[in-house]
This record gives C-alpha cells, sequence and structure tokens, in this order.
DNA sequence: ATGCTCATGTAATGAGTTACATGATTCA
DNA sequence: TGAATCATGTAACTCATTACATGAGCAT
C-alpha cells in the first residue's frame, strides 16, 4: 500500500457534523481547519463517491434543487458503516508525521548565495507568519462570541497550536536574523 | 503545471557540497536535515538520471568500483548550469506552505469519541516531539563540537527552527490536556 | 458586458512512497 | 548461517493538484 487517502477521513469526519454536499464539506473545511489541512474539489467529488459506494455515505433523500434554482445539489449523511469508520480511525494512534519545510532547505544551502538572500527568506517567513497568526486570533474571537458549548472546545485547542505554532516560527525568525547578521559583522571585520 | 519537484533541488544543493553518489546523498539527507526533508532512493535515482540528461550534473570521471570492491558507485558533480538553477532558486521567495496536521484533524472530530481518545492523541504527541527534540539536541552537540565554521552556521539555525517548533508543540500538549481535563470536569458535574 | 457565486464533475499530470530485484562483502 | 551494509535501479501505485467543462442566476 503506498500511501492512505487522508481525504476520506476528513470528508467522513465533517460530514459527521451534519449532511453536505461536495461544495459545502470544501467551504467548511476552509473555515474551520484550513490552516492545517485542506481539500480541493478535484479530490472531494472522486472520494465522496467512492465513499458511496462503500456504502459508508449515502445521498439524502433524491438529488434536490439548489436554493436559488441553479445546479443540482448532492447532500451526502454518514450511514452507520461510515461512523464506524471514522471513529475506528480517530481510535488509531497517528503517526509521527514530518514536513517538508522549504525555507529551511533553503537556508541550508545559504554558503551558494549572499548573505541578504537567506535573510530576506528568513524576513518573508516572519511576514508571512504573522499574516496566519492575525487571521488564527481572528478565528479565535469569531469563535469566542459563540455560546461555549463543549464541541467549540476541540475547534479551539487546534486554533491554540496554530497560534502556538507561528508565535515561535516568529520568534525564530527574530533570532536568526541575529544570528546571521551577527555572524555578518565577523565576517566583514577580517 | 500540477506540482514542482523540490527533489531535483536538494539533490542539486547537496551536490553543491561535494561530488557524491546517490547513494552518499540520501545519507547525507538523513543525517543533516531529515528532520524537515526526506528523500528515498526511489525518487533519487530517476531524479538523478533526469538532471543528468538535462545536463545540469555530470558523471565524475568513470563509474568506479566501490571502495569494498562491491557494485560499482555513480559518482555526480554539479555542472555550472547546475549551479545556476539551485542559486536561481534559491532567490527565488518560497510559497507559505501548509501541512497536514493529522492530530489536529483527529482533535477536531474530537467530539465523535470519548474523551480519553483525544487526550492519549495529545500524550502521544508530545511524546513523539520529545524524541524529536532530544535527537536535535544532540545534533546540536555534536555541532558545537566542529571548529565554528562559518558554514555551521546554516545548519544550526534550521537545528534551531526545529527547538523552536518541538519545544512549542510539547507547550500545546501540555496546555490541551489541561483545557480537554479541565472541561472533562465540568461535564461530569453536571 | 463582465464577473462572481453556486454546484458538480472529469482529465491530465506528476510527485513521492513502497516494494522488489540484484549481488558482493563483512561481521557475529 | 544469517544479517547488515554498500550500491543502483525499476515498477506499481495512488494521493493530490491543477486545469478544464458546463451552466444558471445575480449584481455592478
Amino acid at each position: 500500500m503506498a500511501q492512505q487517502n487522508r481525504t476520506r477521513f476528513a470528508v467522513l469526519g465533517m460530514l459527521a457534523f451534519r449532511p453536505m454536499s461536495g461544495y459545502d464539506i470544501k467551504k467548511m473545511i476552509d473555515k474551520s481547519v484550513s490552516y492545517f489541512w485542506k481539500e480541493n474539489y478535484g479530490h472531494i467529488y472522486p472520494v465522496l463517491a467512492k465513499l458511496k459506494s462503500e456504502g459508508l455515505v449515502r445521498l439524502q433523500g433524491k438529488s434536490a434543487k439548489s436554493a436559488k434554482g441553479g445546479p443540482e445539489r448532492k447532500v451526502y449523511s454518514i450511514t452507520p458503516e461510515g461512523s464506524k469508520v471514522i471513529k475506528d480511525w480517530l481510535y488509531q494512534p497517528h503517526a509521527p508525521e514530518y514536513f517538508r519545510i522549504e525555507v529551511l532547505l533553503k537556508l541550508f544551502f545559504g554558503m551558494l548565495v549572499p548573505r541578504e538572500v537567506s535573510l530576506s527568506a528568513v524576513y518573508r517567513e516572519k511576514s508571512m507568519a504573522l499574516q496566519v497568526l492575525n487571521e488564527l486570533k481572528e478565528l479565535c474571537e469569531q469563535g469566542s462570541k459563540m455560546p461555549a458549548r463543549e464541541a467549540s472546545l476541540f475547534p479551539l485547542a487546534t486554533i491554540n497550536y496554530g497560534i502556538k505554532h507561528y508565535t515561535a516560527v516568529m520568534e525564530w525568525c527574530d533570532e536568526t536574523v541575529a544570528l546571521l547578521q551577527n555572524s555578518g559583522k565577523k565576517e566583514a571585520k577580517k
């Protein structure tokens, strides 16, 4: 087995909240978990078809017309078998996952280019981290306005991860700029 | 264009240090950048062949026998064209990249399973982070024993990133455990 | 007119993973 | 005898991305 299709679980999990169309699923993912999980239509629709053929989801009633009389909407709901599959997955311990971090690879090869090139990559990283941080804080405030239901606990925990991570990245950027600049000065003296 | 082959740049960059075989490249990656960049033979060898056909690397002399009389080694070195390609890439600003973080997706769906299941995922995450942290600190000590050459600055910066990141993850784990447990208590009372 | 949102889907593409094949040497 | 290391490579596979196709309704 090459890899395992994680989109399946993302789709099933979202359908566990409530019945939705593929279009809705994408929208919901974009608005809730997008900073650590993205999906695109070109993958959602085939996966949805496959899940249906496996009996893990089913079409809610007949294909209904959309609210605005546009194209037909296909609303799927999760089946008991689908519920079992997503729960089994949740029980399974997750593997240690690694990420390819392009800035770090570029930084690692920093001796090939002038110091300013590496520095500007770090500055760029910082400004990108700051932007995500702002989005996350906004998301956090939005969430805190809502009634403090149990359910909102989990989204909150995931947002906290993002805040922790990007704050750490920003600190690293500052320290790395200092590191590169200090050694640059020494370099200039000799 | 679907995606861009980043393995190309990893391979070219490693060859910029010194001429190496595919086997050597893999070993070097494993020992220097493995916690944020991995490659496997099944990808390195084809990429190396492609780079050669594009004139970005060339075979160093003839295929020489390995030191131990085993299979022949193919040592590649980077060409001036290859140098240009890797440098151009280093100059290009990196895109904001996102990672799929499976723990967070599982946590997001936490309402589907008993609280302990989510908690144990967080504990698992913490222990994995701790393990990587220890490896990184060891790597750091190894590096600090070496003569403080300019070149070691860049590896150091990348290791710092790892330390910052995994430290932040561990903090998040602690805070998340507290968050989930506290709300669990409230839940139990009512 | 132009472009956006709603809505579903297919096709092309390729990056990256895993397993397999081969075979010599060295060490316990 | 068996495992591990050295060393290169191919084949199968599939996950995921991007671009394309279609078409209605609505707002400027």
